[in-house]
DNA sequence: CCCTCTACTCGAACAGTGATCCATATCGAA
DNA sequence: TTCGATATGGATCACTGTTCGAGTAGAGGG
């Protein structure tokens, strides 16, 4: 993972040459809503930096998950106390702000090929997937946030280049990348849960395979005069594949954007 | 949130009665990992009964939001203490899983025509975003849950006919039944923004409408020669038409799920 | 009539949260 | 040295979900 250790964090002017890893990417004005405190000057050294203090979080959210971030417990990672980070970080919605753009960097879009727009679209939609799957949080964090960081800008720059290059026209183009953004979250929000870590379900929790069996066994409980699909069908709710779930989802998806696409050229060419 | 640990306050088993709300429909058992304190004999007066109590709380979250809803709160609303809440609900957990089935009632599903079963379920779906916008903060309150209650069953049951009845192979029916939800869950949710009521918004918070704008201004401030695609399509990030991105998005659903169900028809049948 | 048992109420308290105050410390510049 | 911006963190506030345990109400049995 690039580290990328850009000193002085993001602050106005200063054209800063990108990290190695992200090597020649291009420094994006902070959009004007930020929740975040704006420092001016950067002479000073960092003994606990904004970058740290991010890294950390995600540290302990991959390892604890979403309800174990407090600020306090944070802090103490750091070996400080909750008081400063609020110096760095504004609030911890803005903390927030700043991982989920950290995350949405890890999602890898590439460069567009208009001859295989459409499977290149459904290896964004597998990347996303992956992170989230990695970052089991990530979806709850998204929410009610509209990103807008510079990874977030990079990532809505490509894959618009690889829906254009595919002949969609402008409207659904951005269209189809919101809703495939909105498509692939709806989707993970139930596959990951609570969205704590995969590990450590100390009690009497179900694993999720025990669910599923569960489930299926109440819905085959049922009266089948009254819920004969759910009676009949309860074997398929044992289905937990979900990479095939998934798998199916995009195909789905993608295919009834290109199809909606062409039958929108249709209407305006003729 | 908190101690996820066991929510399951009151486990001992005793058989349970239905309460009085719920006449004339088919009794559903509850499901076995139900987390609500088990009652036994009806018969005492009700004081406060356990509808009464969901019936507040979505009263509560329709007026203030899912922010505003605490059990000081919602005990308050009902002129008694919190802490009796507790005997009704178990958890505010339990109460939130009656909430969510409550509101699940509300989507009306359609008696299955084969002849325009893709039409219905475009109904379903659209009934189902209108009770997520009557209820902003239904979509998150069912983050985590899988919802398995009496009008959860119901509604499952309604939809899979519908989808059987289009000729829908089994596997094909249920995941297009979940994949929908999840792909409307999805939307709806950052429709809804942080789900709260639409008014009282005190502060400098921009309208759905001013955020738009500043969010296309901003795109339009790139740099062209890094980011040309954002900064050209810049004007169709400002359409914030959502009946229409809606029912793009259902079009593209029901016709990649019928387009999906056809050919696994074929692979089978050949 | 009283007595007991169960269903139910609720003030008080606990541990934890995000956030803020404010006294203090550190250091570059003047 | 002095000054002021940068930075720290203990104490504290209001609030959360939840639990405890003492208390109340009312039907059934004697």
């Amino acid at each position: 993972m690039s580290t990328e250790t850009s000193p002085a964090a993001a602050d106005r002017a200063a054209p800063q040459q990108a990290g190695p890893g992200t090597a020649g990417l291009p420094e994006v004005p902070p959009p004007p809503w930020q929740r975040l405190p704006e420092r001016s000057s950067r002479r000073r050294r960092e003994p606990i930096s904004r970058d740290a203090i991010v890294d950390a979080a995600i540290a302990l959210l991959d390892r604890d998950g979403l309800d174990a971030l407090s600020m306090r417990a944070l802090a103490e990672q750091l070996g400080t106390g909750a008081a400063s980070l609020y110096w760095h970080v504004g609030s911890k919605d803005g903390l927030l702000d700043l991982v989920l753009d950290k995350l949405i960097g890890e999602v890898a879009i590439p460069d567009a090929d208009p001859a295989r727009w459409q499977e290149q679209v459904k290896e964004v939609a597998r990347n996303q997937r992956a992170v989230s799957l990695r970052h089991p949080y990530v979806v709850r964090v998204s929410i009610g946030r509209i990103p807008m960081g510079q990874n977030a800008i990079r990532l809505s720059e490509r894959t618009l280049a690889i829906m254009r290059a595919g002949g969609l026209p402008p409207r659904m183009a951005v269209q189809g990348h919101l809703l495939l953004i909105s498509t692939i979250n709806g989707f993970t929000l139930d596959e990951t849960g609570v969205g704590d870590p995969p590990g450590a379900q100390p009690d009497g929790a179900p694993s999720p395979q025990e669910a599923a069996e569960m489930a299926s066994a109440y819905l085959r409980s049922l009266p089948p005069a009254h819920f004969p699909n759910l009676v009949g069908l309860a074997a398929e709710f044992t289905l937990v594949d979900d990479d095939a779930r998934f798998g199916l989802l995009i195909d789905i998806f993608v295919d009834g954007l290109a199809r909606a696409a062409a039958s929108a050229r249709a209407r305006a060419g003729g």
